[in-house]
Formats: C-alpha cells, sequence, structure tokens
RNA sequence: GUGGUUGUAGCUCAGUUGGUUAGAGCAUCGGUUUGUGGUACCGAGGGUCGCGGGUUCGAAUCCCGUCUUCCACC
C-alpha cells in the first residue's frame, strides 16, 4: 500500500491524499460503505459502482466468519470475487462485536469467547485466529483485533482494556508475519488506537500504536455514546501522535458533521452504519438537513427527492412517493433511501476533498455545518 | 314471526365469580439509530364498552327494553 499526501489544508488539519492498493486507488478523505456481511444491504453491484461509486467499501470478519463461513470464502477465491467486487475492501476484526454482543461474550487475556447470535453456538476470537480469518476473507486491509470499550468506562477499567488491546496488537502482528497471503495481491494491517475517553490514555496509546510503523493506523472505541465533542477532543489528541504520511481512519464516524469536523482534525477514512441502516429506516442525509420520510408533512409534496440530484434516484422518485413505499413497508423505499444517502455520504467527503485542493476548505466546512445542522 | 347469536379504539380481538385510571396486535402520529445481532427499537394520540333504563357501595360484566350482526326454524 502507498500514501500519497496531495495537500493539506492552511486553516486545519484537514488533508486530501490517495491510497493505492492492488485494487486500485483510494482518494482521501474516504467514506466506506459499510457491507457487513459482503453486501451493502439493499443496494446493487450496478448502483454500487456506477451510481455512489466508492473506492472502498467494508465487511466484518465476525459476520462472515459466521456466514458463510471461512471455508466458503476460500473456495470462492476470496471475498472480492465471492461478491464480485474488483475495488478495495476492509475488513474490521471482529473487535466491534466484543463491545456490541456484550451480553454475549467473555474476555480474557487469551481471547474472547462468542455467542453466536445467528444459532447460540460458542466461538473463541483469539488475535491469531482473526488474522488468520482476515488473510481468508482476503481483504485489502485488516484491523487489529481490539477491544472497544463502552461509554461511560471508567478509568481503571479504560486501561487495563488499552494494555490488553496493545498486548493484542502485538500478537496479530507476530501471527500476520508467519501467516502467508492467499491470494495474489497483498493485505495492508491497521493497528487501532483506544483509551475511551481519557486524554492521557488517548495519548498514550497512539504513541504505543506509532511506534509499530503500521502502514495505516485507526482510531477506535469513539462514537459509542459520547458527547461530539468528547470525541473531536480525543480525535485531536490522537491525530496530533499519528505519523502525518499515513492514513489514518476513524472507525464508526458518522453523521455528516461528525464527518466534516474529524476531517479538519486529520482524519482520511471513515465508516458508518448510519447512511445505510437510517436510510432503512426512512431517515434521509441532505446538504440542507435531514428528512424523516415518514412524516406526514411529506404526504403530498411531489418534489424530488433531493433537487441536487447526486444520485439517480433524487429526482427519478417523489417525496411523497418515497413516503408512500415507507408507509406501505415495500421494500423498493428502503433501497432509494439507501441509495440517497450513500451517494450524498460520497459527495460529501469528494467535496471536501475538491475543497482542501482549492485552499478553502475551512469556510466551506463551516457553511456545511451550520447549513446540515437542521431538520426539514 | 319464533328461538338462538353478536355488538368493546380506525381494523381484528382480549377483558377472570361484578372491584383501581377498560387492554393487546395491526393502523395513525412523533422520536431514536455512529468499526450493522436492526423488515428494528422507543413513545404518543385514539373508547359515552350499540343505545335507553334498572339492580348494586361499585356494571364492559347482572336484569328489562330497544336497535344491530349472523344462524336455524316456521
Amino acid at each position: 500500500m502507498k500514501f500519497d499526501l496531495k495537500a493539506t489544508d492552511a486553516n486545519s488539519d484537514a488533508r486530501a491524499g490517495t491510497i493505492t492498493t492492488d485494487h486500485g486507488t483510494i482518494e482521501t478523505p474516504i467514506f466506506m460503505p459499510v457491507g457487513t456481511i459482503g453486501t451493502v444491504k439493499g443496494v446493487h453491484q450496478r448502483e454500487l459502482k456506477q451510481d455512489i461509486n466508492p473506492d472502498i467499501i467494508l465487511g466484518n470478519t465476525y459476520h462472515l466468519y459466521l456466514r458463510p463461513q471461512t471455508p466458503i470464502l476460500e473456495k470462492a477465491g476470496g471475498i472480492h470475487k465471492f461478491m464480485n467486487w474488483d475495488r478495495n475492501i476492509l475488513t474490521d476484526s471482529g473487535g466491534y462485536q466484543v463491545y456490541s454482543l456484550s451480553e454475549n461474550r467473555k474476555i480474557k487475556e487469551e481471547g474472547v469467547k462468542f455467542k453466536s447470535h445467528i444459532d447460540g453456538s460458542y466461538h473463541v476470537f483469539t488475535p491469531e485466529n482473526v488474522m488468520e480469518t482476515q488473510r481468508t476473507i482476503g481483504a485489502d486491509i485488516i484491523m487489529a483485533f481490539d477491544e472497544c470499550t463502552p461509554y461511560p468506562c471508567d478509568y481503571q477499567y479504560a486501561k487495563r482494556s488499552m494494555h490488553m488491546t496493545h498486548r493484542w496488537l502485538e500478537r496479530c502482528i507476530k501471527h500476520l508475519e508467519k501467516t502467508p497471503l492467499k491470494y495474489d495481491y497483498e493485505q495492508t494491517f491497521f493497528p487501532i488506537v483506544q483509551g475511551s475517553t481519557y486524554k492521557d490514555l488517548r495519548k498514550q496509546s497512539a504513541e504505543y500504536i506509532a511506534s509499530v510503523g503500521a502502514e495505516g493506523n485507526a482510531i477506535g472505541g469513539l462514537s459509542v455514546g459520547e458527547p461530539a465533542d468528547e470525541m473531536y477532543e480525543m480525535t485531536a489528541v490522537v491525530t496530533e501522535v499519528l505519523p502525518k504520511d499515513k492514513p489514518r481512519y476513524l472507525m464508526g464516524v458518522g453523521t455528516p458533521i461528525n464527518i466534516l469536523e474529524n476531517i479538519a482534525l486529520g482524519i482520511d477514512m471513515f465508516d458508518c452504519v448510519m447512511p445505510t441502516r437510517n436510510g432503512r429506516n426512512g431517515m434521509l442525509f441532505t446538504a440542507h438537513g435531514t428528512i424523516n420520510i415518514k412524516n406526514k408533512k411529506w404526504e403530498d409534496d411531489f418534489s424530488e427527492i433531493d433537487p441536487m440530484n447526486i444520485t439517480w434516484v433524487d429526482t427519478e422518485y417523489s417525496k411523497a412517493y418515497l413516503r408512500h413505499l415507507f408507509t406501505v413497508n415495500e421494500m423498493l423505499g428502503r433501497q432509494i433511501a439507501t441509495i440517497h444517502n450513500l451517494g450524498f455520504y460520497l459527495w460529501l467527503v469528494r467535496e471536501a476533498r475538491k475543497h482542501i485542493l482549492a485552499g478553502d476548505f475551512s469556510s466551506w466546512k463551516k457553511m456545511m455545518v451550520q447549513q446540515m445542522d437542521k431538520r426539514l
């Protein structure tokens, strides 16, 4: 993997760059649509490639390991071939499921014992076997196995957890070195900064993560319920420490405003379920605020979904019609909302990049944040 | 006409030997969602218990009348 820094904003830490891998180039800042189970829910490959057009999407080790299971992915020749996606893919390690499946798991130094949400069977994830699984899935960027702490999290727990994540990181790296590539393209490993909402822990973690010299670095454990200002504070502490010549990935973030604010703090990569999940539940993101398309006020509003016409669905369908589709629980409604939202998210980061390159990112960001902080 | 049966939220229905402010599902309206356990979750509005009278401290519940639904028989 190669990362070229193209430009840095004069009035903030925002950067524009290019990541190059064996599956193509990724222009940063980038938003990666989430495709947990090997599919961006409700979106055809054609729409994803042509209309939304992201350079990279996300998958999840935990979910793919359970279904279709790694032997199938190996037989298929890896996740790219399996789902017919020839651009970049990043797999999360399952570390987040340590957090989100908190009722059904036990964390120990050795690893985590999970109860499958599908059939109740037990599985153990260790830094070692997660690296092997990610080798088999075959994403271009693979993540360290970490513990994502909840919010709030007391200092002692956060500290202990952070140190365990660091020890797990060592084990990930060691094991990865002796686990050969399964396919004919390279995989890049990203470690993850933890430390909850404590500045000193975040700084310490960032220093440790930076010291391993990975080709890209991630920030985890944020956007788990903390106030946005606290998230920005943590990002700022961490980006100050992480190397400038490597891409920085803020995991799980966020709202369009969160994304712009974090770009300003020096983040290059984002992923979030919001545009897809919220879209499926009737929430549309636009440059002028959010829309709950299920609200009665759209019942007889026959205007186009979004006059900006970022993706074709924006002008192909009216608000009243889309509301109708949600009212009758028609899957097409969920698909349209997902395409619109992902189109908007990708437009947003591309615009950010343009403005960073043009040198007026900060004023543009200020205007956009104000404009988007509304409910239509 | 006679005998039986039915009537409770917009819809389909619960509601104990009479006992707090009559409930549920769906629908309606609003909100939530941040490295996807999400066709999800949370909340709100909505009732003269067909109508009228009676018994009782107290009636959706018991009694009488009346209207209504469906069924059987003449």
